[in-house]
DNA sequence: TCTGGGGTCCTAGGACCC
DNA sequence: TCTGGGGTCCTAGGACCC
């Protein structure tokens, strides 16, 4: 077996917040939280009445009355986030970014210059704390699955090492929720077999798993819980879909509704897509509907597309034909767009010779490619006068919003 | 308690091809 | 006349992660 632990998961702890407290000492051991519509991060001090990310602002009010709310500064949650990572990066290139606040590094190639990985590790954590002022919590492990849970564990402001050879002693006593890939559905199927700790899932045979989990999932948690973890950690790997959403609140199921925002969310999508020089095949709509249940329609074209105008276009008519599905459905709550089958724009394909493929929404056509040009253009517009200063005038309706665009934007990086 | 916004991967059934 | 099996792609839904 592979010897030793040289996987770091390193955690910046409750970030948004701990950024906040950072910033206003006035803040410093209270229960506060960012967002206010709804909780986009709370201090340690909040969760202990209950409060969570994604909570209603209403809900969290109600667990925690005196929760102080702030509205968050975007902007310097990337430059601290990137900060965080960058020192990471001092020890070595193998780093895998996840989330603007949490990444795995594999020190196996640097210890003879920096010492044993239990060092390197306390060493990220110092600097991160006296440097940038930011509580961090780094796990490490032989796998990327254990560094994982180790940090979890870890939290707060801790490291926790896992030895070669005390995997199992250490795993299997944990909730079957720490568990990379367990979520509240299939935490509550294991508990309703009383599997309830890793050590019992381990035990549990895997054909029995499989039936209660599926076999992808049942075999995953399998070998995660023997900790069987074989992934290394990958440095880069692009995206491969991009989508926008927006609730609604409660809004009529009508075309004055859906049209104006799926060209908004269109936009969105299509923008970012251009600003790489990508485009995809398949456009997906989703539509929540009053009680929360969601459907989805989709359409995979011929070839890639990134003009706005032809992913509205599309966008609208899936809406179109799934409401006329549901009749009965006279509220949405929600509407989004996505585009996959991702890859590169090609310029070959935006100057195929006219008629070859001559559908509206088929690219290729005079008409995409001058859509695509005027797309290209108006990037470029924004580019240097802002977002809002050209658009779709009917974008401008749509000001009414549950997060702001900040939080948007830093929510699409990881393209 | 009426629940944000960005993603990834898996499953199951059907179409289609060889 | 009836029937194979494998592979790939697409669609819709669902679970999960940050």
């Amino acid at each position: 077996m592979a010897a030793s632990a040289t996987i770091l998961h390193a955690d910046l702890d409750s970030f948004y917040a701990s950024v906040e407290q950072l910033l206003n000492p006035e803040l410093r051991g209270k229960a506060m939280a960012v967002g206010g519509g709804v909780v986009l991060a709370a201090s340690y001090e909040a969760k202990a009445f209950g409060v969570r990310g994604g909570m209603s602002g209403r809900k969290a009010r109600e667990l925690c009355p005196h929760l102080l709310f702030v509205p968050g500064h975007f902007d310097q949650y990337q430059r601290l986030g990137d900060a965080a990572i960058a020192v990471m990066r001092d020890y070595t290139p193998v780093v895998e970014r996840i989330s603007i606040d949490e990444a795995f590094a594999d020190v196996a190639g640097c210890t003879h210059l920096f010492g044993p990985p239990e060092q390197i590790a306390q060493t990220i954590r110092r600097r991160i704390r006296n440097e940038l002022g930011l509580p961090i919590s780094v796990g490490v492990a032989r796998t990327k699955h254990l560094a994982k849970v180790a940090s979890q564990v870890a939290k707060p402001d801790g490291l926790v090492v896992v030895l070669p050879g005390t995997e199992l002693e250490f795993l299997h006593d944990l909730p079957v929720g720490l568990m990379w890939g367990v979520g509240p559905v299939t935490e509550a199927r294991l508990r309703n077999e009383g599997i309830v700790t890793i050590g019992q899932l381990a035990n549990t045979p895997g054909k029995s798993l499989r039936g209660l989990l599926g076999e992808a999932v049942g075999d995953k948690l399998c070998d995660l819980a023997w900790d069987r973890d074989t992934r290394a950690v990958q440095t880069r790997h692009g995206a491969r879909s991009a989508g926008a959403q927006s609730a609604l609140g409660r809004r009529p199921a009508t075309e004055q509704v859906y049209k104006p925002t799926l060209r908004h969310l269109a936009d969105r999508v299509t923008t970012r897509l251009r600003a790489k020089s990508l485009a995809g095949r398949t456009i997906t709509v989703r539509i929540r509907f009053a009680d929360m249940r969601a459907i989805t329609r989709s359409s995979t074209l011929d070839a890639p597309v990134s003009a706005t105008a032809i992913v509205a276009e599309i966008a609208e008519e899936l809406v179109c034909a799934a409401l006329a599905e549901h009749p009965h459905e006279r509220i949405i709550t929600l509407l989004a767009v996505s585009v996959s089958h991702i890859g590169p724009q090609s310029h070959i394909q935006l100057e195929l010779p006219l008629g070859l493929v001559d559908e509206k929404h088929r690219p290729g056509t005079r008409q995409s490619l001058a859509r695509w040009s005027a797309d290209c253009a108006m990037d470029k517009a924004r580019a240097r006068f802002g977002r809002d200063a050209i658009g779709y005038a009917i974008n401008q309706l749509n000001k009414r919003q549950s997060v702001p665009d900040a939080f948007r934007e830093l929510a699409e990086k990881s393209l």
